[in-house]
DNA sequence: ATTTCATGACTGACCGTCGGTCAAATATAA
DNA sequence: TTATATTTGACCGACGGTCAGTCATGAAAT
């Protein structure tokens, strides 16, 4: 008298897994539903079971990239020490143009417009997590280097203004092809540092 | 032997200009090519002689709002002296919460979406125009204030810099819902012309 | 002055596609 | 067998875009 019950997010999960490289070989606005689901290997009116629409479906799997990004991004900061090299790392994301780091761009690109499209709940609130996931830590290490005597006290509170600065280059470097991101970056971190490193 | 020649660029701003309030009513997204042709009063057909597609209607549409735009900027700006405030003008657009400036705020952020999402040719030019404007005029700015003594030479360098802050703060603005633009803005702004403000 | 007619402007019925729905089919544990 | 969770793809309505055909203008011919 129960047929088989099965594990909703999981399931999730498992669609949008096996359609994480559908993201890449289009524009994932150009995803269609029937795709999915052939991708899949289930009928359309499954999918349904399990996303609310379509929007539901592109958040998954870009929710799927992400998390692979942060974890990227976790393991190649863990053995740098100086600081103002900490804080290019930071910068990665919108440096970086090696394919690998393109395709997280390009889908980060791709969420963007998604989410300034509508006005999508929970892709909103993702995207504020994904800020504060890079925000509290770049803020953690402006403060070591104040307390080590490094930077001037004001730095920490310019911390989130650096963050910020980087969404502006991504955004440029989304937006205008002959964006020249290294040079803009370097010019003003570089400058930035100069002004808030305590000279010894 | 010859009937009525209409002027094709003319005939697209009217149009366009017909639609102008449509982008308010509803997100821009949702506006359908039936619409725009019966709030023109003609054809579908004839729309698609004027235009290659949906997006380039949505695209001329944005181009006179951001034209607009622009007038009220250099209009606003006049007689402004101060430099700090000056610069915190340059910030009006992400700042200011009125009703009139978050129309075009919204409009910039729809036409944002629409330029992520597809890599169009005129709308990336455009966009690169826009940046232009704003950044030639802070980059004479900052220029006078280094050469009369009230900043310190780098400062030119950074001016670009503020620029890109400013678009990052836009597109926190636009994808967090409870981001405090004015804050951020005050305390990284502030801070840094304490750093490049030469003290009398 | 009147008629003719070439041509660009205009139209809306129509097409293909897509997101989303639902009644029926299926699978499974009791 | 039976009850019900699950699956399915045919179907629907809406939309972007097309195109065969109509309309309106005004120069040329009479």
């Amino acid at each position: 008298m129960a047929p088989k019950i099965v594990d909703r997010a999981q399931r999730r999960k498992e669609i949008a897994t096996s359609c994480y490289e559908l993201v890449h070989d289009n524009n994932i606005r150009k995803l269609t539903v029937s795709q999915v689901a052939k991708t899949a290997g289930i009928g359309k009116g499954t999918v349904y079971e399990y996303f609310e629409n379509k929007e539901d479906i592109v958040f998954e799997i870009i929710n799927l990239h992400i998390a692979d990004y942060h974890n990227e991004f976790l393991e190649s900061i863990k053995d740098v020490k100086d600081t103002r090299a900490k804080v290019f790392h930071f910068f990665k994301f919108v440096l970086d143009d090696s394919p690998e780091n393109l395709k997280h761009f390009n889908g980060y690109r791709e969420y963007l417009s998604i989410v300034l499209a509508e006005e999508n709940e929970a892709m909103t609130k993702f995207n504020v997590d994904c800020h504060s996931f890079f925000s509290v830590q770049l803020q953690q290490m402006i403060d070591e280097a104040v307390a080590k005597g490094e930077l001037i006290p004001e730095a920490s509170v310019m911390s989130e203004g650096l963050l910020i600065f980087e969404k502006g280059l991504g955004l440029l470097k989304m937006t205008q092809k002959d964006f020249d991101t290294k040079k803009e970056c370097e010019v003003f971190v570089n400058n930035f540092f100069d002004l808030i490193e305590i000279k010894k």
